[in-house]
DNA sequence: AAGTCCGATTTGTGATCACATTATGCCCTG
DNA sequence: CAGGGCATAATGTGATCACAAATCGGACTT
């Protein structure tokens, strides 16, 4: 059961934006770290070094550092049995999760908004087109790709290396999660929440942009939660 | 100038609590989060595999692996170099810290507080008396192990280890810069302000204790950023 | 027929080697 | 004596090999 249902995603040979001359353990991180924002890992389930590699078109010894890294990031688990996996959800780690998240993402957004120009804000409204797109499609993995965006696309304007790691971590946590639970229930109950931030960011209304990113955050999660575990 | 200031701690052979018959990684790991936590480490020197490996008797492939790891901690930073250094400070980096810290620990002191009982309050003050007892020894290192134990004991009480891996990697970040500011100045003009908290965990005040753990992080990290950046 | 034990396979770990890239020191040139 | 180019050394990266622990398989026992 070597490869099972991987998906297909091996690493790019060349020309790929962002991972040009990477090096290889750099690129595996990149691919494995997709895998596990948008669905391509299921949680609980068992990785090996190996199987990666063969998976990835590498030696095992990118795979390793790669890994190492996810698993700092608490994307991935290590057991005391030295084997990895994709960790599974909690409803205490998910308590955690929605905590961390509104006490870091809003005022993220806050430290970026005065960086978002004209041309920034299109491109965020575009992507939230996107985001309405993949709903109405009943597209997961097209949903949390373009969720994904529109959050990162602000946060990462704010230049906050520090707040933003934290945050990137946080996403690598529920991602799986977020995966099992959209494709379990669909996305066609969903509903938008982003056009009272993008308001916000064009009045430049900072408060008003913090409690729409919470708004945001609490509606989401607390539709996950609920679908998952039914308090 | 391979060796240079390295400081002493080999890897402890054997018989180390916490590291007995883990793997090879892990005890450097530990080793080098010691180093970057305490001091034994200069902000923005250069770091390399070998020389590392050398300094703690083991193949360059373990020190691989755990520096790889606090580089996703963002405790080591990766250049485009390829290079492998220290963090240094600066006043930006320093802000998103202190926001963090606040935003994260008091609720993870909170989260800690119905689980401890008379023993681990018991600990916890000896932790303060070893506290006061470095700063009027002056004892830069010994003040910096006391307080990180005295953070540490409690938050792990919470058994929240999304947040705590938050914390932590947030601890790490600052810990270097904070040795150099006290090797600087000192830790004579150190007030200590854990007794609020102390009091608040005996009569199980959740707001009390709160405030107690942001105003020591208040007071402790104006008093580091005042004599760094003088602002 | 169910549980247990033992062997074969898989897996993580660590070391060593080879290579490309980068940094460093030296010599040469002006 | 200063500055630039070149050879040398050092470093990160990746592959391969060897080994020990863990897992999994089936055969055997009761």
């Amino acid at each position: 059961m070597s490869t099972s249902n991987d998906g297909v995603a091996l690493v790019e040979s060349e020309h790929l934006p962002g991972a040009g001359g990477a090096p290889a353990h750099e690129r595996v991180y990149l691919a494995l770290r997709e895998r596990i924002l948008f669905g391509g890992f299921q949680p609980g389930r068992p990785v090996t070094l190996r199987g990666l590699a063969e998976s990835l078109g590498v030696s095992p010894m990118p795979v390793r550092e790669a890994v190492r890294r996810l698993i700092a990031q608490r994307a991935l688990e290590l057991h005391d049995n030295r084997r990895v996996s994709v960790p599974a959800m909690t409803a205490r780690k998910f308590d955690e999760i929605v905590f961390a998240r509104l006490a870091l993402e809003p005022e993220l957004a806050v430290r970026a908004m005065p960086r978002i120009g004209e041309v920034e804000l299109a491109r965020i409204e575009q992507i939230d087109d996107g985001i309405e797109a993949a709903m109405e499609r009943g597209d997961p993995e097209g949903y949390m790709r373009s969720n994904h965006a529109f959050h990162a696309t602000i946060y990462n304007l704010a230049a906050s290396e520090t707040l933003g790691a934290l945050v990137d971590s946080v996403w690598l946590q529920f991602g799986p999660f977020m995966r099992t639970v959209y494709g379990r229930v669909g996305t066609t109950n969903l509903e938008d929440q982003h056009q009272k931030a993008i308001s916000a960011i064009r009045r430049q209304d900072g408060e008003g942009l913090k409690s729409a990113i919470s708004e945001d955050i609490m509606q989401g999660m607390r539709f996950i939660g609920e679908t998952a575990f039914r308090r």
